[in-house]
DNA sequence: CCTACCGATCGGTAGG
DNA sequence: CCTACCGATCGGTAGG
């Protein structure tokens, strides 16, 4: 757990650059865990609070070596923004692409997307979103715009079930400051939530998805239509 | 601006401790001055990436004399985020006592309690509780469970104003979750309210609280009868 | 509140 | 990826 080799021989690890060789396909796991470890501290400690020790210590490196794999603290940052950013598009594709074909009511489809944003945010080994939404005053301008790209992209989803819900008459407000209004209230629960106590995040998407469209026009219970 | 003695004469400021004379009055002003630089520091580049330096030189001193004043640059983070609280809710008070005596509905009263928080949080100087709402990683504890003391009491308002809307189905999820869900959506703001486009805070206001007790059982309209 | 200063830490690099 | 190191910056202090 200490040190990268794991042989049982006390053989030492050639030094020098390693050749990209077809049987060392140790470097791409040890980026991926810096960039693990990165997030669980940026995390906890924030990005200014951590140094690059730490990180190299919790991966069990020597305080220079994460330059080998980045060059600089800001380029790790960004490696977990952007890591967290592409993960949560795909798992929400998904998760909306199974629901669609199940059941074409968009307030169920509403109940599916905040489900899995409250995952994404609040479910296991979830720092890399909390990550990019607390630390961006971190990152250059130039890799914002490159964020805020994923970040549209992963939004724009939540527009054509917004604007179904509001030509429905069930949302009490304009879409677009319905869907940031909706978005702080999700993205705000990563300060407040504990996984150990409270709700669980299925009565917690309940809790959401009533409160904002709430016991509007179509009465409750039978959602869906068999 | 610069030196802190506005007298035209070249006399020298006299070395050491200053000794609490009626006539200097300058003490409490350049404590004052260094909270504000503070908080307006603080918020645009967070705590870590702020140096004592930059205080001091926002306010004219030189890169020892915060110290003078406070003993740490943690107690200056505390100061900003005591003040903040502190004003918050004497804000807070003096607007519900104002509508109270007016209008006795819960749903106006919400109004008048979200539109109160958007103005502390978004409106003209207001620097100190975007801090205290995103810089808590870096006070010590005991700080923490303090300031958790006077949070307590600025959102105890909101409670009987939530549990009536509760207890008159308007709002859609348990009272507990709801103010969570609640800040949430209106704290985040902070994040990306631009107050050169868009909404106005009256807009913004009036949007949430139709977001989250919506066009529910009582109709829009004639909330308030003369 | 200024002057002069210190010890510690940090991001990053050369060279292997 | 390690060793050894550097320049810069930072919070804080003594002494007046």
């Amino acid at each position: 757990m200490q040190t990268p080799t794991a042989d049982t021989t006390a053989a030492r690890r050639p030094r020098g650059r390693p050749r990209k060789t077809l049987d060392e396909r140790d470097d791409g796991n040890r980026r991926v865990e810096l960039v693990n470890a990165a997030a669980r501290l940026f995390r906890r400690k924030g990005f200014d609070a951590t140094s690059t020790r730490d990180i190299a210590t919790a991966v069990g490196m020597h305080s220079g070596s994460p330059f080998y794999h980045f060059k600089s603290k800001g380029a790790l940052l960004y490696a977990v923004m952007d890591e967290g950013m592409r993960s949560a598009t795909l798992r929400q594709t998904a998760a909306l692409e199974q629901a669609c074909a199940a059941l074409p009511d968009a307030a169920a489809l509403l109940r599916v997307l905040v489900r899995n944003h409250f995952d994404i945010l609040l479910g296991p080994g979830s720092d890399f979103i909390p990550v990019m939404l607390y630390e961006s005053r971190s990152i250059t301008a130039r890799q914002r715009s490159s964020l805020a790209k994923l970040q549209s992209d992963y939004e724009s989803v939540w527009q054509p079930v917004l604007q179904a819900l509001s030509e429905q008459g069930r949302l009490g407000c304009p879409v677009k400051l319905a869907r940031l209004l909706i978005f702080g209230a999700l993205n705000w629960s990563a300060q407040w939530f504990d996984a150990k106590k409270g709700a669980s995040l299925d009565e917690l998407a309940d809790a959401a998805v009533a409160l904002f469209i709430g016991n509007n026009p179509k009465p409750p219970g039978r959602r869906v239509r068999p």
